[in-house]
DNA sequence: CTACATGCAAAGAGTTTGCATCCGC
DNA sequence: GCGGATGCAAACTCTTTGCATGTAG
């Protein structure tokens, strides 16, 4: 983790209070995926006051700039995690939304016996898989 | 292709004019995924009038009892077809919107690998995928 | 000092719900 | 005729937008 704001400004946007403080909410957690309301309420512990239409401002401009990963699985409200270095992909728990990563290597060729069944070309869109994870399986969900 | 309504009347559920047009209007298009709004949209060209509140509970009452499939891609609504008797996952073209269902086999020990990988345990709902289908790719997009 | 960013309020899309009326069984 | 189903209107959730004011550079 480097210099943080540096990223922002980059892109020529301005650094506001409100980008700076809904950008390091996003960095604090790199590995839960926040709701818009997420990032909502933990910034506003810190700056109160923030509004909603900022927050959604931001976060599309962060996606725009590359920044900021967009999860959109169905269900009601889309989720944010800072981008990483490496493609990957994920698994979401139906029993408590915990998000777990899967390794580069899990998927296999996976892509490339789709691409050859169906005839579409995937993109790099990262994939999602649900299930129940281990400790919501112990708590017999 | 049997008798439809029959599948309808087994749950206990009463059988209407509403739920009759609007199973018959999703049946008639068994390989594409109808939104709400498409099944309110053809149901009314047979029954005009019908309320949109009343093709939200019918298809929430399909689901429950097993005849419908709802699929939640992320994106604003949701779609819809009847249940089959194999299971299958989807490839969504980000083009124009198409939905196409790969075969049984093209994934393969998937799921297997993702669960020694991940620890979580797969239900069998059912997987979306996201490309470009041949037609889009032709046309440039 | 000049765009761009913010706050506010209102709109918008898709879906759900409360309640009176209707109609399948 | 009883109880579930429908129509209608209003509410609800998440997100977007128009416009006046504020502020970073």
């Amino acid at each position: 983790m480097t210099d943080d704001t540096a990223a922002l400004r980059r892109s020529g946007r301005r650094l506001t209070r409100q980008r700076r403080v809904i950008w390091e909410v996003l960095l604090a957690e790199p590995d839960r995926h926040l709701s818009a309301e997420d990032v909502v309420e933990r910034v506003r512990e810190r700056l109160p006051g923030v509004n909603t239409s900022t927050i959604y401002r931001t976060l599309d401009i962060l996606v725009d700039d590359g920044l900021l990963l967009r999860t959109d699985l169905g269900g009601d409200r889309a989720y944010y995690e800072p981008v990483r270095d490496h493609h990957h992909h994920h698994v979401i728990c139906e029993g408590c939304g915990k998000v777990s990563h899967l390794h580069e290597g899990t998927l296999g060729d996976l892509a490339k016996r789709i691409e050859r069944d169906s005839g579409y070309r995937l993109g790099e869109r990262e994939i999602s898989f649900f299930g129940i994870c281990p400790s919501c399986r112990r708590a017999g969900h």
